[in-house]
DNA sequence: TTCCAATTGGGACGACTGTACCACATCGGA
DNA sequence: TCCGATGTGGTACAGTCGTCCCAATTGGAA
């Protein structure tokens, strides 16, 4: 209960936190690598090269499995964001540049990886279906239109609500529909139409 | 081959026709209550009151079912984007409504359903994953965007490319984050922020 | 009516799954 | 040194899955 591990309140060893973590790695590379269907047991296991009863001698049951495999993506997530917002380039930018910034933002990474991307939107879904996932992709979705406010006023753009989120909701269905576009020129083309929005929003006053 | 049904060349009956699309109705039904894993052989049949063998008998494999529910799913939703749009309320008309009928296309349902919804973004991680459905679905979002770009071309709205677009990729967004919000006042949210937008389309002039 | 393809439905198979069990190893403090 | 908590790993079990098989049945054309 401390800690996670497997068994009642025993303290827990240096040595088996480690396995612990290699699990969670595991779990969230298999999750970005094929979806929440493939973190089996089984699939984890091999994939930390560790026999099958680890799995359960660290995690209490399968979600709490995919759970910690959802949480290890959205910190690397908040890591990436923290890295963007702190390497932020100084106020007068083109907004190709701004443009490049927010979908970075969203996407969780410099260059939008597919399958990457495919797990964070099968996410929103499985979040819809399971209560507990639901607050914190909520959050997370939160996080994220603060994020990019805190970049629209960095530039000097209109960031009164509800146009951030209103931005994000734009920018994650730009990179659902380049998804399921041919190639990646669906996914580069999202920076392109965030560029000319950017461009309106100078103009107009609302969004 | 020539219909569909399981075996090789054989003439299907009409009661055979029948049982087949039972099967999918009731595969569409599964699909859309608990998503994609719950599309199982047996669920399917017991849905629709038919015996285990029904299923593989009509089917050659379970992605077949599970195709033929998503496309029984997209033709009900095209069948309700015809309707929205011969039943178009005459030319000036507040935003409120013309964001109504935007939402209410891009949803695919009067009012946004929730676990309909879900079964909706599912499958954009479904088919991201299996190149049969990717093609589907990538026509499927170009056919409401077009349909989009026609709603706002009716309303006197700018509807050049790549302004239909965007707004269905605003809306898709903003569903998907309604999604995960705690009720349903996000998804009617939805509706408000869409109206917004359109006014401020009205203004500016590239979107 | 007769007949044969179309259909039906019950059961079985092997391959997975999550989880539990248990004998063994290990390691730190008394 | 010993000893018990902690960690390890091989295996087993019950359940569900997709798919297949096959005998019985049906219904429309001859």
């Amino acid at each position: 209960m401390t800690t996670g591990t497997g068994r009642g309140g025993r303290t827990p060893t240096p040595r088996g936190e480690r396995r612990r973590a290699a699990l969670i790695d595991a779990a969230a590379a298999v999750l970005e690598d094929a979806g929440f269907a493939a973190v089996t047991h089984r699939a984890v296991a091999a994939r930390a090269a560790l026999p099958l009863a680890a799995t359960t001698y660290y995690f209490a049951s399968r979600g709490d499995l995919v759970t910690a495999a959802v949480e290890r993506i959205g910190a690397r997530h908040r890591e990436h964001a923290h890295a963007v917002l702190h390497g932020l380039p100084p106020a007068p930018q083109p907004d190709e540049i701004v443009a490049d910034v927010l979908v970075s933002l969203v996407a969780g990474a410099d260059e939008p990886d597919p399958a990457r991307l495919l797990t964070f939107y099968e996410r929103y879904a499985q979040a819809g279906r399971q209560p507990g996932l639901r607050e914190r992709v909520g959050a997370w979705t939160d996080e994220l239109v603060d994020q990019t406010a805190g970049v629209l006023r960095h530039y000097g753009l209109p960031a009164t609500e509800p146009l951030p989120r209103l931005l994000v909701a734009m920018v994650d269905g730009l990179l659902l529909a380049g998804l399921v576009g041919a190639d990646r020129a669906a996914l580069r083309q999202v920076r392109d139409d965030v560029r000319q929005v950017l461009g309106a929003i100078r103009v107009g006053p609302t969004g």
